[in-house]
RNA sequence: GGCGAGGUAGCUCAGUUGGUAGAGCACACGGCUGAAAACCGUGGUGUCGCCGGUUCAAGUCCGGCCCUCGCCA
């Protein structure tokens, strides 16, 4: 067979991976409008409806953004279904899904071919979790060590979340540890190009704080009384800013904001260094340069250089 | 100027009859498979405002000075 292939196909997926305040959505959607591609987020908040201001969601519809009530828990398991529908009904259609977050597990669940574990049987999680708070984290984690010993070497007996969950998945015949752990490796469903975009961590500190005064600008207070005065589920009450801008002082609100966002921008660029198989970016610069190199490098067939 | 309260970690503060300075948050590092903007583990980062005195030993007691806040002038 002739190597006629068009090098736009050596890449079905495009995955962009970077803090909060990166600039990701702007490249991902300029490498979108470049190849005619779509965005599909991997993003644990914006998944949220009502809250495109606090959660600095991109203006533009895009896949996986918006999708549940303020009422919805979310999860790792749910997104995951959702995210491979999403990129296959584009693959299906010839179109490059361009996967952009900074969610590490997140982007992993999307692109990886593992199915996560299960959820919980109606009513486990409750009673495991009684069963931890009334004998106790070490009672709950050596009954964890009798039925899943690899499950329990891996988790703190403290981890209550974790300890629950093994327990459930123990129940239930699974593993929190399971054999075929493919989740944090280069395994992909779909030959994919991962782009990380890597900012100083200055300069994320500087945007974050222009972030906020436009945020505080296009309404986030607004947005975030009328939310938080609604029945949130746990993981929506959570979302960064929420509670802060919908009950403190509008001074307070910005700086427990700021320092929340510093945080997590730190926590994302953590995940930088573990994220398997990706090509580093240089990306304090124009989001149309780096969307350039990142189609260019989605052109070239070669096997990517890895870090 | 007088009276009172205070000055200890990046921040807010605790520190017993004088005996190797410690909490929360922040920060750093690590973990993580259906809550990941979540959760868990490890780590104290210090001229105890300054100078002197008492004492085997001072964050702690004594004297002086500097600074902050409040009240009174």
């Amino acid at each position: 067979m002739a190597s006629s292939s068009p090098p736009a196909q050596a890449h079905s997926v495009l995955a962009i991976f970077g803090p909060t305040a990166s600039g990701k959505t702007a490249v991902g959607e300029a490498v979108a409008d470049r190849i005619g591609g779509e965005v599909v987020s991997a993003d644990s908040a914006a998944v949220y409806r009502d809250l495109p201001v606090v959660t600095a969601s991109p203006q533009r519809p895009t896949r996986l953004v918006g999708v549940f009530p303020l009422t919805h828990e979310v999860s790792v398991g749910e997104y995951q279904r959702l995210a491979h529908e999403a990129i296959d009904e584009l693959v299906a259609a010839g179109r490059t899904p361009v996967v952009v977050g900074g969610t590490g597990l997140y982007l992993r669940a999307a692109l990886s071919s593992l199915d996560l574990p299960p959820p919980p049987a109606p009513g486990m999680r409750e009673r495991w979790e009684e069963l931890y708070d009334e004998r106790g984290a070490e009672a709950a984690h050596e009954l964890l060590a009798d039925r899943d010993p690899a499950a329990a070497a891996r988790v703190h007996a403290n981890d209550r979340r974790r300890v629950v969950r093994a327990l459930e998945l123990a129940d239930a015949g699974a593993s929190l540890a399971p054999e075929t752990d493919r989740l944090w490796t280069e395994d992909t469903r779909h030959p994919t190009l991962i782009v990380a975009l890597d900012v100083p961590q200055d300069e994320l500190d500087r945007r974050i704080e222009l972030r906020a005064d436009a945020m505080i600008a296009h309404g986030a207070v607004e947005e975030a009384r009328a939310a938080w005065a609604q029945p949130l589920s746990g993981t929506a009450r959570k979302v960064m800013g929420l509670e802060e801008f919908a009950t403190l002082r509008l001074e307070d609100a910005r700086d427990a904001y700021v320092q929340a966002n510093r945080r997590l921008a730190r926590y994302q660029r953590k995940w930088l260094r573990k994220m398997p198989n990706v090509v580093t970016l240089a990306a304090d610069r124009d989001p149309q340069e780096i969307a350039d190199e990142i189609v260019a490098l989605a052109g070239t067939g070669e096997r990517l250089p890895r870090r």
